[in-house]
DNA sequence: CGTAATCTCTATAGTGACTAGAGCTTCAAG
DNA sequence: CTTGAAGCTCTAGTCACTATAGAGATTACG
């Protein structure tokens, strides 16, 4: 096991770019280098990139993931503290359902309305200039 | 009516800073000005802000917004293209559902497997190094 | 009318999590 | 030994804001 970053790239389903990334953030740490300064890489790195991906892809932040790899780091301390970055996601993500779908039905009764004739009668138009609507924070998505 | 741009923040539930932005980026007309060089806003400004914030609300892209105010200005015209805009974010949008709710039975199993002991029984930090899982994009939210 | 509090101005830089590009060097195959 | 893909560093760009600094304008109160 001696993987180019390439190699570690494709293993792993993480970019090239974004593996220099994470080095540079300090979540990968850095790996040996050939004479030539290329990185190399062994199991362990595999093993924490698939682990940074895999939470990534389910939305954890970067700096939750760096708590999170600390933790695995230590096998012996309590796991509370990931239970609870767990639990605040969980959380997170029900609110996010709940907007999107909220979403949906308004979306789904602005195509449905609309005839497709001149925009003066056009209901998406009419629905995005109601501005009755509670003023909650934009980003809730 | 003649709006600071405090109060123009105040009515429309958009912020003073986001405002002068989407004047910059000319998603809103620049409003006149006192001789103090302070921006007044009218009626009309209220409406597109409303406009713009519930299209935003929506998820909608200031790209797709910028298509969306200049057919609001010329209702003479078909709006095929407003409802092509509003059907593609509805596939976005349900897109995003779908794998949200996947997202959420991950992590409500990964909560509720969790005994709370030692992180090397975790369930939680077992499940992120899982690298079993299909590499699909990761910002699929 | 004076002054203090608040508001607004411009401009620049920072956020998160990457992504893209330039211009170079190294490595593995033939 | 040559070629060309893959690697290197560094900088800048993305999106949609958000924050800060330091100045000037406006408003409310006494």
């Amino acid at each position: 096991m001696d993987l180019s970053i390439g190699e570690l790239a494709r293993r792993t389903g993480v970019k090239v770019p974004t593996i220099r990334y994470y080095e540079q953030i300090g979540l990968l740490p850095a790996p040996p280098r050939t004479e030539g300064q290329q990185r190399r890489y062994g199991k362990a790195a595999v093993a924490r990139l698939s682990f940074i991906r895999h939470s990534r892809e389910l939305g954890f932040e970067v700096e939750a993931i760096r708590t999170l790899v600390s933790l695995q780091d230590d096998p012996d301390q309590s796991c509370a503290t990931a239970d609870q970055i767990a639990k605040t996601h969980l959380v997170e993500v029900e609110k996010r359902i709940a907007s999107l779908t909220a979403l949906r039905s308004e979306l789904q009764r602005m195509v449905e309305e609309c005839a497709c004739g001149r925009v003066a009668e056009c209901r998406v138009i009419e629905t995005l200039a109601d501005s009755g609507h509670r003023h909650g924070r934009l980003h809730d998505f």
